[in-house]
DNA sequence: CTGTATCCCGTCCGATACTG
DNA sequence: CAGTATCGGACGGGATACAG
């Protein structure tokens, strides 16, 4: 499994998560069903565009469904398919490997050392 | 664990493989130990400037080691560590989503028949 | 062989104003 | 309320030449 044709088969989900505010985005959703403006509270301040722009793409991959219930005001409501509820281990993976080896972590803390020599 | 502290706990990890070409370097360190060199033929047409870009990422994060090997010609190789090697729980999760739910993945197959329909 | 230094371009994203 | 349209800036990454 940790072939060659692996990094294909990862990629089509990088592209789904490397973008910004995806990850909030999804953590949000994981919580349950959510509103447009809803989101963009909680995402503040993440504009509008680009708020669209990501839900369009998880719509488009099939992660959530756009629920639309006409009247005024408009009332539209994002959720979570099953697909999507799916992601959940990968992000349980990344979860564990940052306990166990989340302190490897330091980045600028070397830097800092190094500065201060 | 699914919780509002998850996407703090995710991110650094995505900051690790969001970038491009990321992912093909992982999965060739982890085949074993790698030249500068070589890297550079297997991810063709990576140029020079972002694979050190990357390496010097993945050494700040404790995930490769770099041994330089003194002499003519000059002499350097790349390898996983143990937190390195950590990772491919996380990859195994992607690639089991793909395998339950990678048919969803149609993007382009919904447009293409909207344009015929 | 293993990088570094420069320059440049495309893409992503934010800000803002506007619409059904 | 839930978006769309438009513009512009920042930044990641490519090409290329050069250095240790």
């Amino acid at each position: 499994m940790m072939d060659r044709s692996c990094p294909g088969t990862v990629e089509p989900i990088m592209e789904i998560l490397d973008s910004k505010w995806m990850l909030l985005l999804l953590f949000e959703l994981f919580n349950g069903t959510r509103r447009f403006g809803e989101l963009r509270r909680k995402l503040h301040p993440i504009s509008p565009k680009t708020l669209t722009d990501r839900l369009r793409l998880l719509e488009e991959k099939g992660i959530v469904t756009r629920t639309l219930y006409p009247g005024v005001p408009l009332h539209v409501e994002y959720e979570l398919t099953e697909c999507g509820l799916g992601l959940q281990p990968i992000f349980a993976a990344m979860w564990t490997w940052t306990q166990e080896y989340g302190g490897h972590l330091r980045k600028d803390a070397d830097e800092r050392q190094e500065a201060k020599g």
